[in-house]
DNA sequence: AAACAAAAAATTGTTAACAAAAAATCCGGA
DNA sequence: TCCGGATTTTTTGTTAACAATTTTTTGTTT
């Protein structure tokens, strides 16, 4: 229930408030949170990239509200992972190396296969359906190839699969992980790395097994999807390697909790 | 590297400002970090209780700071999942229904198969001997029966295995679900949910399987291993079911981002 | 010009005050 | 005694001011 009320938003953006819907206004957003929705949509789509310094004062302005909010925004985008803090220095997009990655492509990878056999077992006709129409989608794009377009439709795809397992807690670590993996969005998409008609046939292979209830299958299927996107992006990077090389500030040492525990 | 700066604190806590070590000192970290610190571990040991309300002004005052950065950690906190926010009614310490911690015991089984499986691949040695160390210590309380030793030796293990595996997001997403199941700290030690002479045997049987690089073994016992506890987890809760009532503040609706993403 | 030091400006970390909402208290009436 | 409503108190949400650190600029020297 309330692993979703953010997508709805974006589902259905076209609730105000009105007479009979007076609780969906955004007053109910505290100004962080609004700041951290704001903040969130531009790092993950690219519109922030990564090493970029974020000017407290600044965005305060930008939004109209007051430098607290947003630095609570910023602890929140901390542990998401998509920020890092330097003390007294400032908060920076968070930079992904190609070996962070990989190492995260891994932990999708996992979290797919649980996807996988979870949403054969639970998955329903109408939810099949909605699948099959993606893949359709991904299918016309065959005769005219549009990359942004598929790499929609393929984060959709997965997007809505990962809600048919029908377990918030994976949903919620398979959304930050994506999240993190967007701070790649950028590269990814310069490099057209994506073989259209093989990813289309790949879906398609995995809705397949999803429908036959096949728990196994549908686990590997997801799997090594995921590992194999993480391949082809390396043999990518690897072809153009010495090719961009952005200068941002140079950070000295991170200064934060990010997302490891205790167990005192 | 930053991923582990928190436990090696825990592990070597004596370090102080000092000529040759000057960078160190707790000044290092800001307010809010320290803040999160300290609420982090009183939710993670079970000090503080699920569903406690947490007052701001009295936390503020407690760790001789103000409110502003107690809040940060709050936002910090509520994206690890730790605490949950409600508009204009204040933070609680979450509460975890049976059917989330399976949900979460499910993703943790997941990634216990990745740690299994890279571990096997990437385990030395020396690490092998403080796993078989660990076992030993385990087998003593064969004789000894002491719940709560057990407890902290099975976390030890699975923590220092979860490192072992060299990749840092694994860690992370490991160690942040580690702390989210520890909300369910208290109930698991009140009931004596677990057979120690068979959980000894299953995670000699894991060490064996690492040691002798066998992924797929290692990746298929630490998966049921995980899946097991939560299995024992349930029966112990379905025997003993109308037990404890408590009676917290009774919360209305949840108003913060969590940990889910957006894919605009 | 280049390099260094000092001063000035900008930015972050923290605190305190203010505004608004919720919770607790008080009080009158059945 | 118990219930409902108004008032007071407490607590949260937000802003603004202050302190401390870093960055930039300026000025001087070689």
């Amino acid at each position: 229930m309330h692993t979703t009320w953010l997508h709805r938003m974006r589902d259905a953006p076209i609730k105000r408030r009105t007479a009979t819907n007076p609780e969906s206004s955004p007053d109910d957003l505290s100004l962080s949170i609004r700041a951290q929705v704001e903040l969130q949509q531009r790092i993950v789509s690219g519109r922030l990239r990564g090493g970029a310094k974020l000017n407290e004062a600044e965005i305060a302005r930008s939004l109209g509200i007051s430098r607290g909010p947003v630095r609570e925004a910023f602890r929140a985008l901390d542990q998401i992972g998509l920020v890092r803090f330097e003390k007294n220095r400032g908060v920076f997009v968070r930079e992904i190396t190609l070996e962070e990655a990989s190492d995260i492509y891994e932990v999708r990878a996992a979290l797919e296969g649980l996807i996988g056999r979870l949403a054969a077992r639970r998955i329903d006709a109408e939810q099949i359906r909605k699948l099959r129409d993606i893949v359709g989608q991904m299918r016309e794009l065959n005769d005219t190839p549009d990359d942004a377009v598929h790499f929609n439709l393929n984060i959709q795809f997965h997007e809505l699969l990962a809600r048919m397992a029908r377990n918030d807690a994976l949903y919620a670590n398979y959304t930050r992980i994506i999240d993190e993996l967007g701070l790649f969005r950028r590269k990814v998409l310069s490099l057209d790395v994506t073989n259209i008609p093989l990813s289309t046939r790949e879906h398609s292979d995995i809705v397949d097994a999803v429908a036959a209830r096949d728990e196994e299958l549908a686990a590997r299927l997801l799997t090594d999807h995921a590992l194999q996107s993480c391949r082809r992006l390396h043999l990518a990077l690897s072809r153009c390697d010495a090719s961009s090389g952005a200068d941002h500030p140079v950070p000295r040492e991170a200064a934060t909790i990010h997302q490891r525990g205790l167990h005192s």
